[in-house]
DNA sequence: CGTGAAATAAAAGAGCC
DNA sequence: GGCTCTTTTATTTCACG
């Protein structure tokens, strides 16, 4: 069932989790007005269906040593189906590279990566990215100040479901 | 203490929550070949050092009904401090506002902003964006599909702490 | 700094309204 | 769909190596 219905209480619940990944269900419970027990069932199908993805610490970028954010606008010179389909398993598997979009624009890729510094960012373009062959050009933009970082997903427009 | 000493199990500790930030803590000791004790210590010490940030639960984008993520160039008019600031504070408050960095490139800044759909990402962007009169210029790449997606961080750069 | 054991508190699952 | 009660399991603290 895709399309599961949410109500008040499940968009509440939503909310409270990508708040506070570590809420115990008593407390969730007792924050959107239900008793633990219809709480965590709530909470389970939410997972179920995909709604809960999954729960991750979030790490301090610069207090793990990793300074510096790039995006970096890829264009590739063939988008043959399978010389596009090696470009983006070989991006995905690498571990720097914390996304990576298609998208419609100038670049054919969008991709964010995250290094402790810039010669460690030289490195992965000039060891990695421009390695792979089929990279026609790329263009780098050095995040100088993050305003704003994985931030919680706004949940406004279901407020009418 | 900003610089504090991260050993192995330290590291395998970061991971293991980034993996899954709901591990308990006696499933965690013993991942990381420790017991719950001084594995509940170490946890406490990352998390008072902001090595560990917080904890959140990762929603489904599309399952939320966030189907549509745009990577948005901005170029201001003026870069005066107090305009600048001001320009900051009002994209900071957006919720659709997944992201902002300054850059360093051809933008000042960079926004990844998620919308249920084309037609609400239009309004995002008459509405709010261009309703701020020091956005001089604007270019939107919109993401086709998402390869990656906040993924980890890579923590492969400690292992010679 | 690590281990092990005990008390407290929460989670998970039963049955019932 | 929600509530209460019971069992199981984790969290936390303390004493010890």
């Amino acid at each position: 069932m895709p399309k599961t219905e949410l109500d008040a209480v499940d968009r509440r619940i939503l909310a409270a989790l990508q708040a506070d990944g570590r809420l115990s269900n008593v407390d969730l419970a007792d924050r959107v007005g239900l008793s633990p027990s219809p709480c965590l069932r709530r909470v389970r199908r939410l997972e179920a269906a995909g709604l809960i993805g999954g729960y991750r610490a979030l790490l301090g970028r610069e207090a793990v040593g990793l300074g510096l954010t790039v995006f970096v606008g890829v264009k590739i010179g063939s988008h043959a189906d399978q010389a596009a389909a090696e470009f983006e398993a070989a991006v995905v598997a690498m571990p720097e590279v914390i996304a990576c979009h298609m998208v419609a624009g100038e670049a054919d890729y969008l991709l964010e990566v995250a290094a402790p510094d810039l010669a460690a960012y030289q490195r992965f373009l000039l060891d990695r990215l421009l390695a792979l062959a089929i990279v026609r050009e790329v263009k780098s933009d050095i995040a100088i100040q993050a305003l704003k970082q994985g931030a919680p997903l706004p949940l406004g427009h279901l407020d009418a479901g």
